[in-house]
DNA sequence: ACCTGAACACCGTTCAAGT
DNA sequence: ACCTGAACACCGTTCAAGT
C-alpha cells in the first residue's frame, strides 16, 4: 500500500522545519497562536488579506480548521494581531535607525530613518497595507492604536528635536512634521505600488529629503 | 396567499430606482455591465474588495449569479474595470483643477491640483486603494496602465511647466516631480488612514505645499 | 484548557442548457 | 448574444463533543 503511506495523518504535520518545536510541544500543539501568526504573515506576502485563508493555515500547521478560534475569535482578530506585531517591529527598526544616526545633521538622521521606513515598506508591502488599514478601522483595538503611536514616536521626535536645536524651521510641530512624514510615506507608498522609476531606492529617498530641506524655489 | 405575494419572482428585480431603464431594456437586462460597475463601486465604498461579492451584486440587480460572467470573466476583471473608470474620473478632475488655476503662480496651481487629489482620495478611499493595487498587479491590463498614466499626466506637466518657466528649481524632472507628488500622495494616504489631526484638509494641503516650496531650512 | 468534526450559510467559477 | 440552474470546491463561523 504505497499510496496510503504518502497520506500522512493530520497529527503528523509536515513540519520538517519545526523539529525542535515538535519534540517539545505537549501534543495540543502548544504554540498554535505563534504558529498561526508566522504562517499568516508568510501567506499575506503573496496576496492581500483576502487570499489569506484560516482553513489553509490550519491545514498547513496540522490542526483542525476550528482550532484557530481558541486563539483568535475571528479572522479580523488574527489580522489585527498581525498588524500589531508589524508596528512593534517597525518601531524597533525606526528606533534603531534614529539611534544609529544620532549626532549627525538633520538631513542625515532624516535620510537614515526614512530609508529604513521605505525599506520596511518594500520588504513587507502587504503587511504595511494591513497595518494602515487595521489602524483606522472603526473598532481598532486599543493595543493596536498604541502600537501604531509608538512606531511613529521616533520619527516625530526627530522633527521636533531638530526644531528645538534650530536646525530646521520652527513653529507648530504638526505643520512641519506632517508634510515631512507625508513625503516619506508617499515615497514608500509609490515604491510598493511600483510607480517609482528604475532608480536605487536610496537615491530616491536622498533626493526627496534634500528637496524637502532646500525647497522647490530656484536658488 | 399573502405571503407568496411578497416573494417577488427573480425577473421582477426590486429596481424601484430604475423605472426608466426597466421600461426600455429588452428583457436580458440590456445594460448589465454598467449596472454591475455602478453597484460594485457603491459596495466597494463600505469595505475592501474582499467584502464585495459578485453573487450579492447579481442578486441586487436581479440576474442569476452566473450572468456577470458574460461581461467580466472573473471578479478581478470587474475590479480592474472599476479601477480603470476611477483613473478616468481622476484624470478629468485633476485636469479641470489644473485648467482652473491656469495662469496663477506655481504654489496656487499646485495647491489646487493637490487639493483635488486629496479630496478624491477621501471621497473614494477604497476605490483609490483598488486603483493603486490594480495598477501594479503583475498582469495589469494595458488599458489600465494607460488610464493610470493619463491621470498623472496633468500633475507631472504642472511641475515640468514650472521648471521651464523658472518658477521652481530645474534639473531632472523626476528628481523634482517625484518628491513633490510623493508628498501629495502621502497626505492623501494619511487622510484616508485617519491619521491626520482634526484640521481642515485644505489647510493641511496648503501647509504641505508651502513647506515644500520654502523648504525646511530655518529662514 | 485546548482541540475536533459535523453543520450552516455563504463564496467564485464552470458548464450544459435555455431564450 | 445573453442569461439560467445545478454543480463543484472552497470559505468563515458555530457548537456540541472529545481529550
Amino acid at each position: 500500500m504505497l499510496s496510503t503511506a504518502t497520506k500522512l495523518s493530520p497529527s503528523t504535520r509536515g513540519g520538517t522545519l519545526l523539529a525542535v518545536e515538535a519534540a517539545t510541544r505537549p501534543y495540543h500543539h502548544g504554540d498554535l497562536r505563534r504558529a498561526l501568526l508566522e504562517r499568516a504573515e508568510r501567506r499575506l506576502a503573496d496576496g492581500g488579506p483576502g487570499e489569506l485563508s484560516l482553513r489553509e493555515l490550519a491545514r498547513e500547521i496540522g490542526v483542525s480548521h476550528a482550532a484557530p478560534r481558541r486563539h483568535f475569535p475571528d479572522k479580523q482578530a488574527l489580522l489585527d494581531a498581525l498588524a500589531e506585531t508589524g508596528f512593534a517591529r517597525l518601531e524597533a527598526e525606526l528606533g534603531a535607525a534614529a539611534r544609529s544616526a544620532d549626532g549627525k545633521p538633520f538631513a542625515a538622521r532624516m535620510t537614515a530613518v526614512a530609508l529604513t521606513y521605505v525599506r520596511f515598506a518594500t520588504r513587507h508591502p502587504a503587511l504595511l497595507d494591513l497595518m494602515f488599514a487595521a489602524k483606522h478601522r472603526p473598532h481598532a483595538t486599543d493595543a493596536l492604536r498604541e502600537a501604531a503611536a509608538c512606531a511613529f514616536a521616533a520619527p516625530l521626535g526627530l522633527v521636533s528635536d531638530a526644531q528645538e536645536r534650530g536646525e530646521i524651521v520652527g513653529g507648530d510641530v504638526d505643520r512641519v512634521a506632517l508634510p515631512t512624514w507625508a513625503m516619506i510615506h508617499g515615497v514608500a507608498s509609490m515604491a510598493t505600488s511600483g510607480l517609482l522609476p528604475d532608480v536605487p531606492l536610496e537615491s530616491v529617498v536622498r533626493d526627496a529629503v534634500e528637496r524637502l530641506v532646500l525647497g522647490l524655489r530656484p536658488r
